[in-house]
DNA sequence: TTAAAATGAATGAACGTTCATTTTTCATAG
DNA sequence: CTATGAAAAATGAACGTTCATTCATTTTAA
């Protein structure tokens, strides 16, 4: 047997069910009571792992945008071309965002409203960094657009949230061909 | 005096001080008490004006939206041809996210959590289609890509939402010039 | 004078958090 | 291997607060 200790096992699943719930329900607008339940946890244990509903979920997304970094960048190596760099996070984020769909729709939740506070969210800022040097190195070459990298970033990574947007709502749902045409796209937006 | 009857101006003042607080604070921290009270009104008011709390966000949203979609296409002629036809319209989004900064983050608060019901979010939908149909027209004329509306709307329209969120949080600023810059990537990204 | 508009105190439900109690864990003794 | 008991983990009923909504009363308009 290889099991988590089961207080990881609680705060993990207290974790999960935050999401889900927020996702469907808002923060504000999901009681502790619903995620103790959610989580087959007493509403008393959540303070055993979390300080108050703040810090419950301020962790969780400081968690889940390193689950997101960790995924963007994990085939990441210095040595690839830039071109070849970009590719691959670009179809890691796109990835995450069409697959770990949960995740990725509480992040953009997140970053579009006043529930996380100030430092956890520089705290989440900070994992983009490889991708802006990355494209700065791209611009040294003369291979990537001369811009702000938040201009290059708003036409080839944003658009993705998007995707992720319409398809939940089941508008619009990107296949295995556009996503292919969506990339074509996005690095056609920032090179040279 | 060409003053709007009282009960225009408290309406008018419930539905501003909706947006500032919903900004401020996300819709479910914001107590009927405190708009209320931004709006020199007694709570009791408010619903005479509403039915309660969802159809007040249900409104303003939906009023918002309106707003945004006349300012969007006020200078829309059919006659235009499609490049200054688009150029028109993307120019007032990006003022309008700028500029009615308020207005247009709640919308991006709305658009990004479960606070708006179904059908307001359907009716908020409707606003898009002038730009849809010009980008088919564009399409049918050879100048413009033939991909899917929602992948032209992702690589020209939505990045400008970015730049709202990072003026917001003073990170980059959008200038007189690369407003330039950013409409020509616009335009690059959906022109064939 | 009367109808419409507005008020704000009152109500009851729901929520975040606490803490006295119970259950579980686990090192050690028998 | 089993029993023991103390420490750690978990529980959930209870507390105090906050909130959306109502409605008997007052104010305003015409």
């Amino acid at each position: 047997m290889n099991t988590l200790p089961k207080s990881q096992q609680k705060r993990d699943a207290l974790v999960k069910a935050t999401i889900r719930l927020v996702n469907n329900n808002g923060f504000h607008a999901t009681p502790m009571s619903k995620i103790a339940k959610m989580a087959e946890v007493s509403p008393g244990t959540i303070y055993l792992y979390f300080k108050n509903k703040q810090d419950l979920v301020n962790q969780v997304y400081i968690e889940v945008k390193a689950a997101f970094s960790e995924f963007a960048f994990r085939d990441y190596k210095e040595d690839l071309t830039v071109k070849e760099g970009f590719k691959n996070i670009w179809k890691n984020i796109a990835e995450f965002k069409l697959k770990e769909f949960e995740e990725a729709m509480f992040l953009s939740q997140c970053d579009n409203t006043p529930i996380i506070d100030e430092p956890s969210r520089q705290e989440g800022l900070k994992h983009l960094q490889p991708l802006l040097d990355l494209l700065e190195r791209g611009q040294k070459e003369g291979i990537i657009k001369p811009v702000s990298p938040y201009m290059l970033y708003a036409f080839s990574i944003y658009p993705i949230a998007f995707f992720m947007n319409m398809q939940e709502r089941a508008i619009f749902k990107l296949t295995r061909e556009n996503i292919e045409e969506a990339y074509e796209m996005a690095w056609n937006s920032i090179k040279v």
